[in-house]
DNA sequence: GTCTATACTTGGATAGAC
DNA sequence: GTCTATCCAAGTATAGAC
């Protein structure tokens, strides 16, 4: 959110279409009309639709994820700073996909954006978890055999896959909100077996 | 609520489709889908897609009608009676508003579909108002000039003339909700000028 | 009654004028 | 950079086969 002040503009109204009516109700004039731009000068910035969603729910998610780490400082044990965080970015996936409002019909085009803006998310959260570990290691909390970057990296692909083995498991019958609670007890148990 | 089989299956699906999406983004694909029959089909029981709206409005309205109907009945002062449904049934119109999810643009397309189905609801409110004047002046509550038919025809009027006036004066600048207040406030005192 | 086919309109996207 | 013109796909609506 400093980029052009065009550019922020036209996140900043899809971000408010978006949430209004879901990615597939979203019109290109909805958002340009919003922005006060013609549909086509929104190709200038960005190559898509498709495009423009992803940026808005990245700058959401880096929100978000800063929001996050911000509150795991608080939690006085580096083990449930750990647990903590890699539950609840598993339930900010669950406001994102709600935020899309989308029918479950519909989950499966979009599922594949949400990952692309994990991606880019994803070495920010992986330097986050790599300081907690090495904090933890250094009070004698726990240890591992592997450096603390590549067991950072590996929990946030735990955490990541489990997300969404949920999302898959929810399949047809999805009706509204996706139950994590059992990718979250999976979590805790793993947690438990990796961090000694 | 009692037509046709399929008749109702589109009403429902209608229902679930505006709630969700509102009355634009909703689509003849959408119902049909729910409904379980072509979108072509849906031409056989309704004109068109604003037909189906105002059917679906027409029923949930008749629904809060008779519930607001049997709420009033617990006031035990027949004026406090009269108040609360002619300030009910103003508020009633801010939530259907709110479900068609329109921005202020369109509301102004859509907005002739409410008189219509208001139009049509006319008759069972009146008749009800009538019912309470009428137990009001056989309880010496108060008197009119008039029979009881005329002034309840009056009051309705009243509370959709105050109705339509707030919708219009929030004009342009409507965020998600309109406020009825001043329209409530009004019709306050207007009906202690004419309730005597 | 329900569908396929089709006319016309709106939405996503590109090309090119300015 | 922003717009108009335009293409193609999807949406509203109608005609007509079954």
């Amino acid at each position: 959110m400093k980029d052009n002040p065009k550019h922020d503009e036209i996140l900043k109204a899809g971000s408010e279409c978006f949430a209004r009516f879901g990615f597939d109700k979203t019109t290109l004039d909805d958002i340009g009309r919003l922005a006060g731009l013609n549909k086509a000068s929104l190709y200038y910035y960005f190559k898509n639709k498709e495009e423009i969603f992803i940026a808005v729910v990245l700058e959401e998610t880096k929100t978000f994820i800063a929001d996050l780490q911000h509150k795991t400082q608080a939690f006085p044990d580096v083990r449930k700073q750990v647990k903590f965080y890699l539950t609840e970015r598993i339930r900010r996936y669950n406001e994102v996909i709600h935020l899309t409002k989308l029918s479950v019909d519909h989950l499966q085009k979009v599922e594949p954006m949400f990952d692309a803006v994990y991606e880019q998310t994803k070495s920010r959260e992986v330097a986050f978890l790599t300081e907690l570990l090495k904090k933890g290691v250094a009070d004698n909390a726990f240890s591992f055999s592997e450096p603390s970057a590549s067991v950072a990296e590996s929990l946030f692909f735990l955490s990541d896959a489990l997300k969404h083995e949920a999302v898959r498991s929810s399949g047809r019958f999805m009706t509204g909100e996706i139950d994590f609670s059992s990718a979250i007890e999976k979590l805790d148990r793993l947690l438990r077996l990796i961090i000694r």
